[in-house]
DNA sequence: CTTAACTGTAACAAATAATATTACAATATA
DNA sequence: TATATTGTAATATTATTTGTTACAGTTAAG
C-alpha cells in the first residue's frame, strides 16, 4: 500500500470524530484533506462496509462515526485499506528452474507476515479517540 | 515502498550468498529473478553503495557479496531500499484553514515514526544468512 | 592487439497504478 | 418543487514503476 489511502481514511475518521456526531459532507472532508470529493465518498464506502462510519443521503446529508473511536484501533483501519504487501512483492514469476527462484516467494511471504504481524499489533495499540485527542 | 525493490534486492543477495564468492553476472541474476538486467545493475549501484556487494567489471566480470551474510541482517536491506513511508502519505497539502488538516501530517508522521521503529526492528532479527539458509 | 563478455549508465518507451474529473441518477429536506 | 446531498460509473490525467535499447568503458583470453 504506497497510496494514500491510510493517511485519507485516518483523516475521514478524525475529522468525524471531532465532529461529534454532526454529520459532514464529502465536500466539506475534501476540502480538509484537498483531495476530490468522489475520492472521499469511494473511501466512505470502504469505511461503511467497515462499520466504522454511516450515511446519510439526501439534503444536509453525510457522514458520521457509527462505533465509538476508542473502539476503533488503527489495526482495523490498516486492514480497511490493505491491499498489498507491506514490504512489495515482484509480479514476474521468479525462474522455477533457479533453486533461490523456485523457493524466494514462499519465503518472503513467510517473512512478510510476520513483519506484518508485528506492525499491526504496534498499531492496534492506539485508538482513533488516542490519535484524535493529540489534534489540540 | 510498494514497488518490488526489497524482493529484487534480497533475490539478488541471497544468489549472492549462495555463490560463495564466485561472480554473477547481471544477466544471470535477471534470468533467477525474472526481470531486466538492467533493473539488476540499477539494483546492484544501491547494494553496492550500502557496501554489501561488489562488482567486476570486463569479461568474467560480475557481482559478489563484499561482506559476510550474518553481517547483514534484513533491516539494513529494508533501509537500503527505503524510498518512501511505509503507509503511504498524500502529496496534497491538506488545508491549513483547517484545524484537523493543519495537523495531520505531522501526527501522521509520528505515527509513522513509531510503527516504522518496530518494523525495523522486527527486520533486524533477521540476517541474510538466516534468510538464505531456509534454501534446501 | 583483437574479440568477446561483461559492467555502467543514459535515454526513452511501455505498462501499471493512483488520482482527478465529469456527469448524472437517486434521495432527502425544506 | 428546488436544492443539497450521496452513490456510482465512466473516463481522463498524472505519476510511478518497469522494461528496452543503445552504446561507451573495462577486462580477460586467445
Amino acid at each position: 500500500m504506497n497510496n494514500a489511502r491510510f493517511a485519507i481514511s485516518l483523516h475521514i475518521l478524525t475529522l468525524l470524530e471531532k465532529a461529534n456526531g454532526e454529520l459532514l459532507s464529502s465536500d466539506y472532508i475534501a476540502g480538509s484533506i484537498n483531495i476530490n470529493p468522489v475520492l472521499v465518498r469511494k473511501e466512505l464506502i470502504n469505511l461503511r462496509n467497515q462499520g466504522f462510519v454511516e450515511s446519510k443521503e439526501g439534503k444536509n446529508g453525510g457522514s458520521f462515526l457509527a462505533k465509538s473511536a476508542n473502539s476503533i484501533t488503527l489495526d482495523q483501519v490498516y486492514a480497511a485499506v490493505r491491499q498489498n504487501n507491506l514490504l512489495g512483492t515482484s509480479k514476474n514469476d521468479p525462474n522455477p528452474q533457479c533453486p533461490v527462484g523456485k523457493q524466494i516467494n514462499q519465503h518472503l511471504n513467510t517473512l512478510y507476515d510476520s513483519t506484518e504481524q508485528v506492525l499491526i499489533q504496534e498499531l492496534s495499540k492506539k485508538t482513533l479517540a488516542d490519535f484524535s485527542k493529540q489534534f489540540i
